[in-house]
DNA sequence: TTGTATGCGTTATCAT
DNA sequence: ATGATAACGCATACAA
């Protein structure tokens, strides 16, 4: 039962053509009259033909597929919510043009290249998408070097022939430290991923920048973005010598697992110290105290990656999107300076 | 620079011997003089010739990926942890088989059965996972008709003829409610998922049963998996007119929205009420108090899933596979009951 | 044991 | 301007 689908040959052989003239009358090629191009595509739909995916990969050199590699140093990263609501945008975008997401992880036995260099030698993907970029990232090269389209996510700091869609993380946490300041906070942290990634970076020098406007003291903590080293960072700054009266944390998880550490510590939030974090997850929302954070729309962030990365695969010249600033979502968790850390004084 | 890679026919031409035999001295098949193969398999080492991946899927209609659709109405489990570990596990096996995962996601405007179709009707994927099963589940027939492979993440509760990969939920949850009776509780609650999902079904049965079989007094409150329905529930509970002494959530996130809504009411956890969660997340470890949690081994259940969906799709015959029992980790979040609850006395 | 023909859609090349 | 033909790359049923 159920007999073999048409083929072009089928379809070619009842219009009385060749395959190619149908081949060119589906694709809206020139050099079909018009009267045999409507015949062609009559026939085509009576029988019901669609064609094979597979045979135009194989003709036309294309894959149809666009790859998302995580790596293994990052998978902190991917471990992140950010990560969700991205790749449902980047969906929004292939469903409609008939693409289809690939997602290779890099494993204990093959490393971040070899994984885009498997993508690229069985021709599995025509692009790939290049999350958590790094400094001097290798990966700029390797894909040129592989002949693979790309789109970073983020603008390099090394030479790129690659469009890029980035958002501006920095102007976020500078609107956090803004917030503080006006709060009355005289003494700030940051708990910063690492300082390799550039966007890590990007959020770490926004926040130097903005203290140092502001006339604030400000310390920074590097960590691996995992709440483990959120927790850590915690300690560290809270048992100092002169512990701040607020964090500025880089994601959310951290400044989650910073809560834990303040209460654990017999310190209120945000009476003692003040919290903030970054991607505003739903989580966020139902902790207490609620959870101040920097919110960036991650899924349209996917959707504009999609689009920018099929323009590129198209041949269309490389292009530098940048989307909307985030915003601050200001909650429980932060509040006004307490009072000893108030310019020195002791009013209580 | 860089000339074609070559193809089967230059091995064939340099070998003296046609297409067809190099294909058959490749792939090991009978009916191969042992100095002929020798011969073509030289000739072709030297060549540095490797069949294109896209021709073959072409020829034996195979695609050589597998594809994991995450459902629209389910994207609230997307969100969950469960699946970072899960897919890095799928990973170990697909990168050494040279499979690759497809995952594609139901959108605004592609419904889940239309994203099966479409990956069906491309024949992008030799096989689906099914995952979240849900009661009557009509994906199982839909592949079905479909023409593909299966596995299905726990045991269907309609006729299937695909393999499955379970672990026993409900034996952790037992074991919390075990927990809870040695520490006195006599009135306890679970924040369930979805009852239309099997595993949060599964769930709720074990908690009713083990509760009324370790004479407890138990009550259910169904939620969708989100951490708002989780804070939600926590209310419902903690302010109804018999409050339980502990809650058993269904995951961690609503575990700790719980923990944010009792705080929120005055209530100390352990203390006061005694919460435990599920999945063993990273950030359970981290807030305060740490989160008792039921943990099972995701990256196992996605290498196992993977594994036993190539051999369905090398056409073995299918098997229940049932991995070990989840464990659970007692931390700060569980402790002894209120005196308040304790068989109704009040000795304080 | 080995060679040949066929399938699949696209496109460069050729023939009207 | 319109249309036909062959080649692409691999596997495999079939012929020799």
């Amino acid at each position: 039962m159920g007999e073999p689908p048409p083929t072009i040959a089928d379809v070619a052989r009842k219009a009385g053509v060749s395959k190619g003239l149908v081949s060119f009358a589906l694709n809206d090629r020139p050099g079909v009259a018009s009267d045999t191009r409507a015949r062609i595509l009559e026939v085509a739909r009576e029988m019901g033909w669609t064609p094979s995916l597979r045979a135009r990969a194989l003709s036309t050199g294309r894959s149809f597929a666009c790859g998302l590699v995580i790596g293994r140093s990052t998978d902190v990263i991917a471990a992140d919510p950010f990560f969700h609501s991205f790749i449902a945008g980047i969906e929004d975008e292939f469903s409609v043009s008939g693409q289809v997401l690939v997602l290779a992880a890099a494993t204990p036995g093959r490393q971040e290249a070899e994984t885009y260099r498997g993508l690229a030698a069985d021709k599995r993907v025509d692009g790939v998408i290049l999350t958590d970029l790094r400094a001097g990232d290798p990966r700029l090269r390797l894909v040129d070097g592989l002949g693979l389209a790309a789109v970073t996510l983020g603008v390099p700091d090394v030479d790129s022939r690659h469009s890029s869609v980035s958002v501006d993380d920095g102007a976020g946490i500078r609107a956090a430290v803004r917030h503080l300041a006006h709060l009355g906070h005289r003494r700030v942290a940051h708990v910063a991923g690492p300082d390799s990634m550039l966007h890590a970076r990007a959020r770490r020098i926004a926040f130097q920048e903005e203290a140092a406007g502001s006339g604030l003291t400000s310390i920074c903590v590097e960590t691996d973005f995992s709440a483990a080293s959120g927790a850590a960072a915690t300690e560290t700054l809270i048992g100092g010598d002169t512990p701040p009266s607020a964090i500025v944390y880089s994601n959310d998880h951290m400044a989650i697992a910073g809560l834990g550490v303040a209460r654990r510590r017999g310190l209120s939030v945000p009476d003692d110290l003040s919290v903030t974090g970054f991607d505003d997850t739903e989580l966020g929302r139902y902790v207490n105290p609620s959870l101040t954070s920097v919110a960036t729309d991650a899924r349209e962030w996917g959707r504009v990656a999609a689009r920018t990365l099929l323009a590129a695969i198209a041949g269309e010249a490389p292009k530098q999107v940048r989307l909307a600033e985030p915003s601050l979502t200001v909650r429980e968790s932060t509040g006004p300076a307490p009072t000893e850390y108030r310019g020195g004084r002791r009013d209580r």
